[in-house]
DNA sequence: TTTCGGCACTTATCCGGTTCAGCAGTAGCG
DNA sequence: CGCTACTGCTGAACCGGATAAGTGCCGAAA
């Protein structure tokens, strides 16, 4: 019942534990002949490699990790972090990479799972998400030594492998077609305004919004819920100079605006245009269906675990910049009434 | 820059490995003096156990596997999986646990994974999740003999240890209910067919609804999307003897079956009743906001973790029941005009 | 025929912990 | 005073695989 060892194989075959350690790692030292038999050996007793007994000889752990930071609450409304993670998998797993996943409540906690796991060996590398302005995570991570990707934007990556997509030329690409649609006032409903990528959205409105000389363009910041997401549009459409069109940073508040405009009897698109970030199913099953910031996210997800695997197997690696994702329109903006 | 050992404890210390092990874990064998000078040089060079060592000498691997059978683009939409995972977490991370997750896409590649972390000592359990009808991975694993905990009804576990919580009851309380509040006529909007969840909730509905004398009372299978609910609740509507009310299997399909009803020029809840399976924040965005069968997703996967843990550790466990959705009722629900 | 080279394999050591047998030193006890 | 029992520690084996060093053998070249 106990697990077959290569010590198993080698008495079978009548040869040293050696040979067969040669033999199952495709190395010379063996003959075909020999190496056939004992490759049949291994396959017919069921043998798998012990990780455990590999990893001590200093070999790879063949794990990264991810530890995500959010209060368990948040992290099924959004569909992003599913996606990622999937995206990630599927190129771990076509390497037989396995993917530590955990859910911490703060930073520090965060910092310490990684300490922990790096520590231990667990994992060779780590994706590292959430980027915060100054985040300590980052100086503390190279201190650490640990191949880790940053998803996010290089300005604050530090020595770390950025992935990255232009979340600014997103951000500029609407507010210019929105402008084109005759829209004068633009809100914007933004995430957690210490975030990184928020940051970088926040500027981009702002810019854009100046160069195109739009009268107002307010920016009120939540949490990604719901609730925020209708609170922050009540009070938008709410004010004198209400705004004609919105756009949001993801789509749970994106939908929960479309519930409040609709209450307050305002006709979407024709006296509200919204915007949504992220596709989702969501946002085409709602009436009118929202035009959205579309990207990939399984690919994004996949390019990061492709660069931490670079990473960790010493190659080359600069930083990629993903697509940026693209405007996709559906029935939810049009010119204003 | 190398990891610190315990050699080098215990060369520090001026005592041998064995001491300092003995010192590190607890165990008798060393006076208190000697302890607290072992941990105290431990903690001032940064020691960290090595797991790949530890697991060398049959100790445990502190990892459980998750392997999750899901085309990426339906992993997203329902929040039902990183509730779970994050309620599996909290309770894993508490015992230094960590979680393995891959995401794959059938099941046979799954048992693959399974098969694999465990003959290479990555895991020392697994949870199992969507169980089917004659689900072949059940007998697999009883052969394998990996402890695994298995998210479904008993009836189809076999002899691994079930946590679930009694689907048929929460279809009867909710059809009870429509039924007291004078529908006559309640339409289903299921998942999967072959799932044994979806199998016994088709069950309860249809005795409830003969038991109640009900008039028509179909059910309609999907993929749990929301262009399927919109479909499914698109025919439905259209029939002749049209249901004044539709129970939803999960929360996307009912908010697509909201959007639909009201593109028809249907009012909800007077001229249909809405409930969804799982509350999510999505059900309390739109208007009107869905009466629902919530329950607390984060504690089952919780439970199950637990479960887990104790099989691992060679308790008695025997299989648990976990409560059952709760009718919440909101805005989408009332008698019919 | 000797010598050298290389093949095919064995032997031994190592990785970082755990664990068991053994061994001083000391205290307890009759 | 001698015997036992216990404390506190040491030394070595062991887990399963990787790998450097060593060995025996055969064929080819000198």
């Amino acid at each position: 019942m106990r697990r077959p060892t290569i010590a198993d194989i080698a008495r079978q075959a009548g040869v040293s534990k050696g040979a067969v350690s040669y033999a199952l790692n495709g190395q010379p030292g063996v003959s075909e002949a020999t190496r056939a038999r004992i490759l049949a050996i291994a396959d017919e007793i069921g043998w798998r490699p012990n990780i455990a007994a590999r990893a001590l000889n200093g070999a790879r752990a063949h794990a990264v990790g991810l530890a995500l930071c959010r209060p368990a609450r948040f992290l099924g409304v959004e569909p992003f972090f599913m996606e990622l993670i999937s995206g990630i998998e599927a190129e771990l797993s076509a390497r037989s990479y396995a993917l530590l996943l955990q859910v911490v409540g703060d930073h520090e906690t965060e910092m310490g799972v990684y300490r922990r796991w790096w520590g231990e060996g667990r994992v060779d590398g780590a994706i590292l998400v959430d980027l915060h302005l100054d985040d300590p995570r980052v100086p503390e991570i190279e201190e650490m030594g640990m191949p880790v990707v940053v998803i996010g934007h290089p300005s604050a990556a530090g020595s770390l492998l950025p992935v990255w997509a232009d979340d600014g030329a997103a951000v500029r690409e609407t507010v210019e077609y929105l402008a084109a649609l005759g829209h004068r006032r633009i809100a914007r409903v933004a995430g957690l305004p210490r975030l990184v990528h928020t940051v970088i959205r926040d500027r981009a409105f702002t810019d854009v919004c100046a160069g195109l000389g739009l009268d107002v363009c307010p920016t009120v910041h939540t949490d990604y819920t719901g609730e925020e997401g209708a609170r922050a549009t009540r009070r938008l459409l709410s004010s004198p100079d209400r705004p004609t069109a919105i756009v949001y940073d993801n789509d749970i508040m994106a939908v929960a605006g479309l519930s409040v405009a609709q209450e307050m009897r305002l006709d979407v698109p024709a006296d509200l245009s919204i915007v949504a970030w992220d596709d989702s199913p969501l946002c085409q099953v709602v009436r009118p269906p929202l035009t959205v910031l579309a990207r990939d996210i399984p690919a994004y997800g996949g390019h990061a675990a492709q660069r931490l695997l670079s990473l960790i197997d010493g190659a080359d690696t600069r930083h990629l910049e993903d697509e940026p994702p693209r405007l996709t329109t559906r029935g939810s903006t049009a010119p204003p009434a």
